[in-house]
DNA sequence: GCAAACTGAGAAAACGATTTCTAATTCTCA
DNA sequence: TGAGAATTAGAAATCGTTTTCTCAGTTTGC
């Protein structure tokens, strides 16, 4: 039993194709008595528009890609729903697709999105993208969103959160409960993510006349595992610090690995504030002070300048910056220590 | 500039459109010399073939279906990459959707699946799901895998995993540890998996002989907050359990809050297993015993099902059961307690 | 050496919608 | 009442592929 199509509704209702396709349209030039008949025999036959054909003929699709570079990363999750729901709201479906930080795989993904002649892409460049492809697509007329990272290699819209803001109020927060010694993990500085916020804590420290130590700036790549070996390498050292900033959420979780092993308290012998709330840091032990990042925003925001870069094309490029939120909870010790601003 | 057509390449390589889709699918019949032409034009051209018309013509879609019941629970984002990549392989495309598990939602998204054409579908269908919908769309020849869940309403293939003895793993090694009031939070009892988690708990008592007492016994909804609230219950009981057996992740995040706020130690006074390993099990205070699924390979199996299924439409239908494992880590008590069995 | 079988590749007909023409009505107003 | 405008809906072209049909040219079998 093949699915019913437009004509076997226009043979049923004894109309023409062409009036079936105003009825689905709504084009009000189709008379009411005919309208109805036309939905009654949609209704009886269980009639659902065939998408590639309408995709074929129509100049618009409804398809929109979305590339990130890591699902396992839960902060992606959140983004995803956000562009999904964003999306339905549109009547269009979302195509994800995982490029594991790998740039082979996001070219290989970009093919497809190309092959796909989706209606825009979404799209979290991988590590150290320098790839003329996305410029290519761009000027090809794809409408194309950056989402979380930007990219030198392309001028384009983008919605990223506060990164500097967002970090420069953790360790601001640290430096007003009275903390002086205070370190940082950051990420990979190949990513503007990971730059940013560096410059965050570096502007923190600043601001309070503090001075910028080698020996408490540690870089790691945004894996557990670093997490927790530079955490100990900190608190190994010979004068430790009294408090830090983890700039993202799996590094934090091996952080506190760390200081457990270690045999010493949070946030009594070293406070810690994390970039990036997620569910459980509120089970955490302590449960943790963390930068919320508006990531359900992010998708929803990208989804909103794709649509105005597919209908206003030639309008200047936007960059929206969302801005973070700090959640203090215990591990910055907050509870325990007079604020001294 | 559009995109070059199938007919550009054609008329750039000096042969017909149908030498060119012959190409184009490796049809053996084409001669050496023109195929290296039809090549050379494509590359030159950077030709892209239109998937819209490809699968408008074609009696195969490249498209498939996912339809999971909540995305922010991280149990099913390792799911969507196993699929993801399965998919890959067979050069598929994946299009997600969220139900939220709202039947409503679902049921809407199964009308957009029906209208993509998709090859097959992947469901874990929502609580309650007493729709014949899929068992309508079933009938009428798409291929349907039930992913995680089973649904009465519904006879088809499925991929799950082996609840019952995971739970039955976990219950018995608290029993071998020497516990012996063992009380469960359990899931939603509507749902498959709720069901069967409780099973393996009843089965692994009666396999000690120890009796099933009602004041041990809560039911939740897989949501953070009731975990917390049961938890709560259960310890300020008059006479409290020693161990408890948590039957998911988020679950498990709240009771563990309310141990460490009644001032409690996990596992010196009551043991902790949970169900669902997750990146950061290993990282909460302390380390958490869990279940672990196969979720990745939950994914994986179900898109081999789902093929098998469009090759083979009147193959009998399976139910693949996947393995888990107990990972045994600190909330347990195994490394201060002597096993005895 | 002639009929039959095989090869390779073009012409043309699908696929299921949308959209542009176009023609048949009905309406409007002098 | 009749000419022109407005409304309504059908016929046919179109989108970019795949697939079937066809046919010329070549090979094979006896």
């Amino acid at each position: 039993m093949p699915a019913p199509t437009l004509k076997d509704v226009a043979d049923y209702a004894q109309v023409s194709r062409a009036t079936v396709s105003r009825v689905l349209n709504n084009n009000p030039t189709v008379n009411e008595n005919l309208r109805l008949r036309v939905i009654e025999a949609m209704h009886q036959l269980g009639y659902q528009p065939n998408r590639a054909a309408r995709r074929l003929r129509g100049t618009t699709s409804d398809v929109l890609g979305l590339i990130i570079s890591d699902i396992e990363n839960p902060f992606f999750i959140s983004v995803v729903r956000g562009v999904e729901d964003a999306a339905y709201q549109q009547r269009m479906s979302v195509v994800l697709c995982n490029s594991d930080e790998d740039p082979a795989k996001q070219s290989m993904y970009l093919r497809v999105m190309q092959a796909e002649r989706v209606a825009g892409l979404i799209i979290a460049p991988t590590h150290a993208d320098e790839s003329q492809e996305l410029a290519e697509m761009s000027r090809a007329g794809m409408p194309i969103v950056l989402l979380d990272r930007r990219t030198s290699s392309l001028n384009a819209d983008a919605v990223v959160v506060d990164n500097v803001g967002g970090a420069f109020a953790a360790v601001r927060h640290l430096i007003d409960l009275g903390y002086r010694r205070i370190a940082t993990i950051s990420g990979s500085l190949k990513l503007t993510t990971g730059q940013e916020r560096f410059e965050g804590y570096r502007q923190a420290l600043e601001s309070a006349g503090l001075p910028l130590d080698r020996t408490l700036i540690r870089t790691g790549d945004y894996k557990i595992e670093s997490g927790y070996r530079l955490m100990r390498e900190l608190l190994s050292a010979p004068h430790p610090p009294e408090a830090v900033f983890v700039a993202n959420n799996l590094m934090t979780l091996g952080s506190l690995r760390a200081v457990h092993e270690m045999g010493l308290r949070i946030p009594h012998d070293v406070a810690l504030v994390g970039f990036d709330d997620m569910p459980w840091s509120g089970q955490l032990y302590p449960p943790l002070t963390a930068v919320a990042q508006p990531t359900y925003e992010l998708g929803r925001e990208a989804v909103r300048l794709l649509l105005r870069r597919s209908t206003e094309p030639d309008a200047f490029f936007h960059t929206v910056v969302l801005q973070t939120r700090l959640v203090v909870r215990e591990s910055c010790g907050a509870a325990i220590r007079q604020e001294k601003s």
